[in-house]
DNA sequence: GCCCCTTTGAAGAAC
DNA sequence: GTTCTTCAAAGGGGC
């Protein structure tokens, strides 16, 4: 497919291809290592953000609608074969109120984002297209904060392409996601905007408890046993990456539920599973290239968790699910103040970091 | 309120 | 290198 890169295009670095596994790569070359994939990533980071020119014109690099992309949903409304083809958006990150700067019409009501759903901005020739998150988290490049940054919107410039497409009149159902990444029309005229007046939560991370001075008056929590299980307990969880088949499932669970009058999860995860060996070598090459990516932008943005971190958690992530949403206001690793887009780069402004993508790598799927 | 069920895949531990 | 275990999502159901 080549939404997968394999001719080394789409998802920049070679060393992707080699990392990348579908399920009839998985069969054939089974050792195919994702750590070494990530570690490659990792070591390429330095140089990623400052070594995407190339010859090629982003223009001629950058995918481009296609014309019949509607045909191209099937039954399961997966794309086939190249859903990768045709994205007149890129992605940015969920930024909370950061795109209420493209809405001058309003065509994304507040009502519909939530903290860890996805909001979407959708253009109006698309508009039956349900847009499937996709990214280059290799194009992550974490590092300090650019000297002439200024969050000031007055700078900001925008050509006709990069107007805000307003949501159809059917609505855009957000749609949640781990990583919490928002779609944002395309379009490459250089600009700015403002940070949000409030922190996005990075869904991938559940805090562990909410850290509030002593003494706090709102604090029922009895005490741990010991320091070590309260330093355990202030430790965020930092959820796993879901596989392909946890991405296919989230998305075709409403379906399931819609068709069959299902409401068990055990009933129709029996039925996705049954679906997912149904579905072709291609369509299932799509969710596992978004799951590598997952992990990919889990591997960046936590370079030191380990699957293992969370064993024997998941009763503390429920405990701590519970009074997440008890507290309401909590303090995330992954809180962007801002972004600035260009023509080749996007910039995310984070608390404790600047990311800096490659514009060429924000992509993203329609359903 | 907590855990089980049920699925697949990834990662780590154990052998 | 192989096998086993745990966790990721989901929500009804049982205790």
């Amino acid at each position: 497919m080549p939404q997968l890169g394999r001719d080394g295009d789409d998802l920049g670095a070679n060393d992707e291809l080699i990392a990348f596994k579908d399920e009839g790569e998985q069969e054939e070359k089974p050792n195919v290592s994702s750590e070494r994939d990530l570690d490659d990533v990792k070591s390429s980071l330095v140089n990623e953000s400052e070594t995407t020119n190339s010859s090629d014109s982003e223009a001629d690099r950058r995918p481009k609608p296609h014309p019949d992309v509607e045909s191209r949903q099937h039954d399961t409304g997966l794309f086939q074969p190249s859903p990768y083809v045709g994205y007149p958006f890129f992605m940015i990150s969920d930024l909370g109120n950061l795109c209420s700067p493209y809405l001058t019409n309003g065509a994304l009501a507040p009502t519909g984002r939530t903290s860890n759903s996805v909001p979407v901005v959708q253009h109006p020739h698309m508009t039956h297209l349900r847009p499937l998150l996709s990214y280059s988290p290799e194009a992550f490049s974490p590092q300090r904060a650019s000297p002439g940054f200024s969050p000031e919107p007055a700078g900001m410039s925008r050509s006709p392409h990069t107007a805000c497409y307003p949501v159809s009149p059917g609505g855009m159902t957000p749609i949640p996601h781990p990583l919490g990444w928002l779609l944002v029309s395309s379009g490459f005229s250089p600009r700015l905007v403002p940070p949000p007046q409030t922190s996005v939560p990075h869904p991938a991370i559940v805090p562990a408890s909410v850290k509030q001075e002593p003494g706090a008056s709102h604090s029922q929590k009895p005490p741990s046993t010991s320091e070590h299980d309260q330093e355990e307990e202030r430790k965020p969880h930092i959820k796993k990456p879901l596989n392909a088949f946890m991405l296919y499932m989230r998305e075709e669970r409403p379906k399931v539920v819609a068709q069959c009058k299902v409401k068990e999860s055990a009933t129709i995860n029996q039925i996705l599973g049954q679906r997912w060996h149904s579905l072709s070598k291609e369509e299932q090459a799509k969710y596992y290239d978004l799951a590598r990516k997952e992990r990919l932008l889990h591997s960046k943005l936590y370079p030191n968790w380990s699957a293992r971190d969370n064993y024997g958690k998941k009763k503390k992530r429920k405990r701590v699910k519970s009074e997440t949403q008890l507290e309401g206001e909590m303090t995330y690793q992954m809180s962007v103040l801002g972004f600035v887009s260009c023509e080749t780069h996007a910039v995310f402004y984070c608390r404790d970091r600047e990311i800096n993508l490659d514009v060429k790598h924000l992509t993203f799927l329609f359903l």
